[in-house]
DNA sequence: CATTAATATGCCTTGACAGGCATATGATTA
DNA sequence: TAATCATATGCCTGTCAAGGCATATTAATG
């Protein structure tokens, strides 16, 4: 499972980042949040966590897992270079940088 | 092949996407920028074309493909609730934002 | 029309992985 | 220590998709 990309692929661990985006929780909570069998979360879990989206901090008999940004990070700057289709308000200025090729680095901070 | 991260998910789909970033391309020139048998570009190309990523011009006998944004826009609108975890300079912000909960248009760009 | 160029499609095999189930591990409390 | 809670792991199976190869399709050109 190499890559960031393939694991945001499944559906469930896009749901548990999604949950865990707005702040951590146990291995329980998560269950409970998003209905599906326990040794399921896990499984996601661990894929998440070595891959580094997340990582646990133990509490006692829980786990309480959290966003890790590095790889989410990565797959935003993947982005960085199609912003362009939908950041240009001006569609001739788009048009005009389709042909004049590489000139990408819109120095302007967009974000 | 449902959402559009399973797509991205494959990295010559990636390479693909990648090279139409800078410019239109034939299947013919990506082929051969990417060293990849022209069946299998052809295959990406179609799973692309029907998840929206690229379109096709007809141009003789070739088709010259472009990038489509929506699908990436999507991609790129769901790490929205993540962009926090490093765009926050100051880390206290957003420990503090953790618990205020949503705050998360955090326009002002300094540098 | 025959040939060649450019691209698409169909079939097949193989490997990866998600999901289910049972079970192991580890920590807690009685 | 036994019982229980919380989480992790191992095995098995079905599914699905990528890659290879041959071939079909469509357009250009002689």
């Amino acid at each position: 499972m190499e890559s960031s990309f393939a694991i945001i692929g499944e559906p469930n661990r896009r749901a548990i980042l999604g949950l865990l985006a707005s702040s951590e929780r146990s291995v329980g909570e998560i269950e409970r949040c998003l209905r599906m069998p326990q040794t399921s979360v896990s499984k996601h879990l661990r894929v998440l966590r070595e891959a580094g989206f997340v990582e646990a901090r133990v509490e006692a008999q829980r786990r309480v897992y959290r966003i890790r940004p590095e790889p989410l990070r990565e797959i935003d700057a993947w982005l960085a270079p199609f912003r362009r289709f939908w950041t240009a308000r001006v569609d001739a200025l788009e048009r005009h940088l389709d042909r004049m090729s590489k000139g990408s680095k819109t120095g302007r901070g967009s974000r």
